[in-house]
RNA sequence: GGGCCCGUAGCUCAAUGGUGAGAGCCGGCUCCUUAUAAGAGCCAGACGGCGGUUCGACUCCGUCCGGGCCUACCA
């Protein structure tokens, strides 16, 4: 028989429990079992980036994943399972550096490069296992690693003792940390994916060598956004990242022209730095210049006769700089033009207006022609095609050029139309320096500071205020400074530690994009959801955009980029295996061979140029990061190993990841690997969805202690509820989770006792979510309350689940409304899954269970109550048609809240079949039997809740509570199918409404008036202007005219002064009510309430008046349900007297009193009520 | 700078070239209830502004105002 159920879900100890289940009875694993060899379905995770614990936002795109695995696992698919984490790059080594306290790449080196990578590995190890384990309470399945497991790992790495792990396939495996550690993740193993494992890193080597046979690995050298702290430049991707609205001081300069006495350039830049290394100035050819003169030392300026009266960031200043939190700074005054400028200086003459051609070629002193840098030949560091040149024998005007799409470099508006060009400070600047075989002068150090040819600049770091105030100092010891100001602009930062980036002429290895279309057309084939975010149009606008992939990163963790290099010819090769590099291999490989393929250890291995027979080296860089989490549609599905079980996998059906940023980060990677690697698209569908904020909608944060941690949530708000409220969210709208109270520390309990803080120490504090409340009162309780209600009665009553089904067809209607109802919603369950839409079903979801508790339980509780009867088939039906619904649905739902829904499963099913399988996660899912679908009789059942509705909407227009019973409730239907409909229900809508009798008429017409109002939607076309006249003069004819209609015959009036001809669709119908009568009408529907109360009424009234209150009374003294009273009133009413005497057994009966009896005093304790109209003191006791 | 989306009730969101613009939450009131920490009903409350097209515009078009998103190397 089923346990007996409590009140109390307790919804959070009830999922410790249910995990506590899976885990020893190994659920998860028969799942697997059940399911090997049947179809496959394949999902490819997005590697979250094993570096902290996660928070409460990552369980968003967690529960996606989950709900589509179960539910495909429950049609019978084989899936894959697989977890990865993102292990490799700049964010690891970071937080490394952080708990090392490094500040410099140096301390790195000293360290030792391999001790350093080995805490990279220790602490990517230590985040998986903590992630694993927040991931399981969130009832995420996958093949996870034993975090434990993982620990002992991270332990072991950087010792030579071999450890002994078990893997998730079983496997018992012994070898030093490390070498296990690059094979986590491999197919005889089993677990999640390391991005750091040997397989994902060679495959990368694949897709490079790939490339490299197309042509399209280049060594570049360019000026490229450069992180000192990091020392490493950084990708466009990783650019477009870090963009901060960033205040620095801009600087208006003068550069003296070489034979024109007192005679300047007007020159500005926001990186004062930079003058240090001025090599030239550009101009535009087409625009106009104005040469002016200023009064307070007669100086004569050039500068863009535009820019004059310009107002400079004049909109910035007013709608801020494109996003929310980038307004404009309020301690940044507004910018002055030019001509402002000038003004305040003593004023100014204009004097000639010539063009930017005229000024090509004019020679000028640059700003800080005294360092050695300017002096140098060659430029620095030194070329020596341009020896015969320095710095400061290129200083001249040039013409500024135009870009790839046409655009003039240089115009006017921002600045002077003079832009000052350092050729090694700046992209442009350094295609216009190679253009024009200037010299160019790159005075930054890998840690952003100045180099040893730069004076008093050298060591200074170029982001360093204090090194703008000295260039601010030395020009104007040279009266070359004009003015400085404040100005805001858009910067580049680093993106993980906000450090301010500088530009900085470096080598670096790029990925051409000259195949973009290729990647376009795959794009095309994929589906991209939801579709209000349109996908696919972002990442086409990405892929069109996008310049060539910067691959490399001067840096010590990551993939080993497998270009051999040949120093003295400069030479390159792209190695793409490691057994081509052991072939190729001349020296280092034995004391490579055993390592991961990470720095330093393969650095050792030298190939041959076989060319030349040099020896070339690896180059030291290592790779960016999104290759490692691109190329898994192949690493992980073992595209080198075994390329049946690739072609078994790949394409994914399923992606799913929180979409901002994706589309030029994974997406992109995905993208372009596959498109290199097979020419096809990685996956099918994607499904994209926003981010958690706050209740206002605004982002959490980790620094001001509002962004909430899993576990706050999960042990506050319960996962389940949680799950059911992430998977209702629409994807395309960020979900306003609530807030974390940073003040309000609270204890969890955990099933390892009370919990104050997390793993890392941070206190644990309350968390707040009303949508999470609402989510739990509205739809967990009430289901749990249905599935109490359905035990409690069903174990006294003791209900076989095994007895002889009573066919459907001789159930009641309301179960079959019930059923049909159920079936309804497998068929929508279905459909909306399929199309990744879980949000559609849940909505269905919530008013199947709404409709099921208020109305199908509420309706027939009676049926539950009646007294034992082995005969009684109509409470068999009952209680096998909620039996039913009860185990359906917790299936239909099994993926979407898995905790909740085993706990049913296992009261409802295994407790009385043992033969059942285990769990519900090993059932089948739901499939619709269409034989049961009744879509006539859920429309009727609806009329029937719409006679309810309407008749309590008159109940309470009119006064007339529900106790109050009245005689008759008449109605009328436009249609007559539904006059049937609603007669078939009318015991239920009797007892709803508690009235005595329900007749359905043909018409109303003696209780009501009706209203007549023209159908604009028919009558509009048709009659056009005329419809005003129409409109206004239809609702005054006479009722009679238009009769006809409402019995389906069309009639004929004037209106307007025209003929016009009416048919029954043209003119709705509305009611109107006569006296004693109320009346109401909705959907074509009439109802009319008789308002008239006879004595026998009001007395029937009064007495359920009385039962009412002695039952409060009953449960204010917490009697049992079958303990017997005594009632005593006082009431000299007669009415209340009469009342007793036709209706006291009746009370009795429903009170389960032995006697009523009435007292002349107030009886002790008695309690005042209201019966009918008059006050009744009222008490009872136990008898 | 370029491109896109959105302005509906106190809040979060719907729908629609047609008469009375829905729902949930919140608030006020009433009712019902021996499964329910539930429920039912009523009340209050909205189409950002201005033009145009149309018999009729919240809907289509234009414009302004206000939000948001994407994109961009403006020195």
């Amino acid at each position: 028989m089923f346990e007996k159920v409590s009140a109390d879900a307790e919804f959070i100890r009830g999922e410790h429990d249910v995990l506590k289940f899976w885990e020893s009875g190994r659920i998860f694993d028969k799942l697997r079992k059940q399911n090997a060899g049947k179809p496959a379905w394949s999902f490819l995770d997005g590697p979250i980036t094993a570096n902290n614990p996660m928070g409460v936002h990552h369980a968003w795109g967690r529960t996606y994943k989950d709900a589509y695995q179960r539910y495909f696992a429950m049609n019978g698919h084989e899936l894959r399972y697989q977890n990865g984490f993102d292990c490799q790059g700049l964010w690891v080594e970071i937080e490394v550096e952080r708990d090392l306290g490094f500040t410099t790449k140096a301390a790195i080196e000293e360290l030792g490069i391999d001790k350093f990578s080995n805490a990279c590995k220790q602490r990517v190890l230590k985040y998986a296992a903590r992630q694993t384990e927040q991931s399981i309470r969130l009832g995420y399945w996958m093949d996870w690693d034993d975090p434990d497991t993982l620990r002992k790992l991270s332990d072991g790495i950087g010792r030579d003792e071999p450890v002994t792990i078990t893997t998730p396939s079983g496997k018992t495996e012994t070898g030093p940390a490390h070498q296990l550690v690059g094979r986590l993740g491999c197919p005889e193993w089993g677990g999640s994916y390391f991005t750091f494992s040997t397989e994902n890193n060679e495959t990368i080597w694949t897709f490079l060598k790939k490339c490299f046979e197309r042509g399209k690995i280049r060594r570049g050298h360019d000026v490229m956004p450069w992180s000192g702290r990091a020392g490493s430049a950084y990708s466009q991707m990783e650019v477009a990242d870090g963009r901060k609205l960033s205040v620095h001081k801009s600087v208006f300069v003068r550069f003296p022209l070489r034979g024109r006495e007192h005679e300047y350039l007007l020159v500005w830049t926001t990186t004062p730095w930079t003058l240090t290394s001025n090599v030239a100035a550009a101009v535009n050819p087409d625009l106009e210049y104005v040469k002016l003169k200023s009064k307070r030392d007669g100086a004569v300026y050039y500068f863009a006769k535009e820019n004059l009266d310009f107002q400079r960031l004049s909109r910035e200043f007013k709608e801020g700089f494109g996003r929310p939190e980038w307004e404009w700074p309020k301690d940044v005054p507004k910018l002055k033009s030019i001509g402002q400028i000038f003004k305040e200086q003593g004023g100014f003459e204009i004097v000639d207006t010539i063009t930017g051609a005229d000024m090509v070629g004019w020679e000028y002193d640059g700003p800080f022609d005294d360092l050695p840098a300017q002096q140098q030949a060659g430029g620095v560091p030194e070329d020596d095609s341009l020896a015969d040149k320095t710095g400061i024998s290129c200083h001249r005007v040039i013409d500024g050029g135009r870009d790839s799409k046409g655009k003039p470099n240089v115009v006017a508006g921002e600045g002077t139309g003079i832009v000052h060009i350092a050729p090694g400070c700046g992209d442009i600047d350094h295609k216009l320096g190679a253009e024009h075989g200037i010299v160019g002068i790159a005075p930054l150090q890998e840690d952003g500071t100045f180099t040893a040819e730069f004076g008093d600049f050298t060591g200074r770091r170029a982001n360093d205020p204090e090194t703008a105030e000295l260039v601010f100092e030395k020009l104007k010891e040279k009266h070359l400074l004009v003015s400085v100001e404040s100005y805001p602009h858009i910067y580049p930062h680093c993106w993980r530690t906000g450090d301010e980036l500088v530009f900085r002429l470096v080598d670096e290895w790029f990925i051409d994009m000259d195949w973009r279309d290729e990647i376009k057309a795959v794009t095309e084939q994929i589906r991209w959801l939801p579709e209000a975010i349109d996908g696919k149009e972002r990442e086409l606008e990405w892929l069109t955009n996008m310049r060539d992939w910067m691959i490399s990163k001067k840096r010590f963790w990551g993939l080993a980029l497998p270009i051999w290099i040949d120093d003295e010819t400069g030479d390159f090769e792209v190695i793409g295996s490691l057994a081509e590099l052991k072939e190729r291999a001349v020296e280092g490989w034995d004391e490579f061979e055993g390592n991961t393929p990470h720095r330093p250890w393969i650095d050792k291995v030298k190939i041959e140029n076989p060319k030349t027979g040099n020896v070339m080296s690896r180059i030291p860089d290592v790779g960016n990061p999104w290759l490692d989490a691109g190329i898994v549609p192949f690493s992980t599905m073992h595209y080198n190993s075994n390329r049946d079980e690739w072609k078994k996998w790949y394409p994914a059906d399923f992606v799913t990841e929180c979409f901002p940023g994706q589309f030029r980060n994974w997406f992109y990677a995905l993208l372009a690997m596959a498109t290199m690697m097979d020419d096809s698209p990685p996956f099918k569908t994607l499904l994209g969805h926003r981010l958690v904020m706050n209740e206002e909608g605004k982002p959490m944060h980790k620094s001001d202690g509002t962004a909430i941690w899993f576990e706050e949530a999960a042990e506050q708000v319960g996962v389940d509820t949680m799950r059911w409220m992430f998977l209702a969210q629409n994807p395309a709208a960020d979900l306003r989770f609530g807030h974390r109270n940073p003040d309000k520390r609270v204890t969890l309990e955990t099933p390892d006792g009370p919990a104050d803080q997390t793993a890392e120490g941070v206190p644990t504090c309350a968390v707040v979510s009303a949508p999470a409340d609402e989510t739990r009162r509205q739809i967990l309780i009430t289901l749990w309350n249905t599935y109490t209600f359905f035990v409690n009665y069903a174990r006294l009553d003791e209900f076989d689940v095994t007895a002889e089904a009573v066919p459907v067809a001789e159930r009641p209607e309301i179960d079959r409304w019930v059923l049909a109802n159920l079936h309804a919603l497998i068929q929508t369950a279905n459909t909306e899954m399929r199309e990744f839409n879980v949000a559609g079903f849940l909505k269905e979801a919530a008013r199947f269970i709404d409709d099921l508790s208020n109305w199908y339980i509420r309706r027939n509780r009676r049926r539950f109550w009646r007294s034992k009867d082995a005969g009684d088939r109509d409470k068999l039906a009952a209680y096998q048609t909620l039996y039913d619904v009860l185990v359906t649905l917790t299936k239909l739902l099994a993926p979407v809240i898995p905790f909740l829904t085993e706990r049913l499963y296992q009261n409802l099913v295994r407790a009385v079949d043992k033969n059942a399988p285990e769990s519900v996660h090993l059932c089948e899912y739901p499939q619709a039997d269409e034989a049961l679908l009744d879509p006539e009789l859920s429309q009727r059942m609806a009329l029937a809740q719409l006679v309810v509705n309407l008749g309590h909407g008159l109940r309470e227009k009119t006064s007339l509570r529900v106790r109050q019973p009245l005689a008759e409730l008449r109605f009328a239907c436009a249609n007559p199918a539904h006059l049937a409909a609603i007669e078939n229900l009318a015991d239920v809508i009797k007892e709803e409404l508690n009235v005595k009798q329900i007749t359905g008429c043909e018409h109303l017409d003696e209780l009501v008036s009706y209203t007549y109002k023209p159908n604009l939607k028919t009558l509009g076309p048709r009659y056009g202007k005329l419809l005003g006249a129409i409109r206004k003069e239809l609702p005054e004819l006479d009722g009679d005219l238009l009769a006809p209609l409402r019995s389906g015959q069309a009639v004929t009036v004037t209106l307007g002064g025209e003929s016009v001809e009416l048919g029954p669709d043209d003119v709705m119908v509305g009611t109107e009510q006569a006296a004693d009568w109320a009346a109401a009408d909705q959907d074509g529907v009439q109802i009319a309430l008789s308002t008239s109360l006879t004595p026998g009424l009001v007395q029937e009234g009064m007495a359920r008046d009385f039962v009412r209150h002695v039952q409060q009374l009953r449960k204010d003294a917490d009697l049992e349900i079958e303990d017997r009273i005594v009632v005593t009133y006082s009431s000299d009413d007669g009415e209340v007297v009469g009342m007793m005497e036709t209706w006291g057994e009746y009370i009795c009966r429903e009170t389960l009193a032995d006697a009523v009896n009435r007292s002349d005093a107030s009886p002790a304790g008695g309690k005042i009520v209201t019966v009918g109209s008059v006050e009744v003191s009222l008490a009872i006791a136990k008898s």
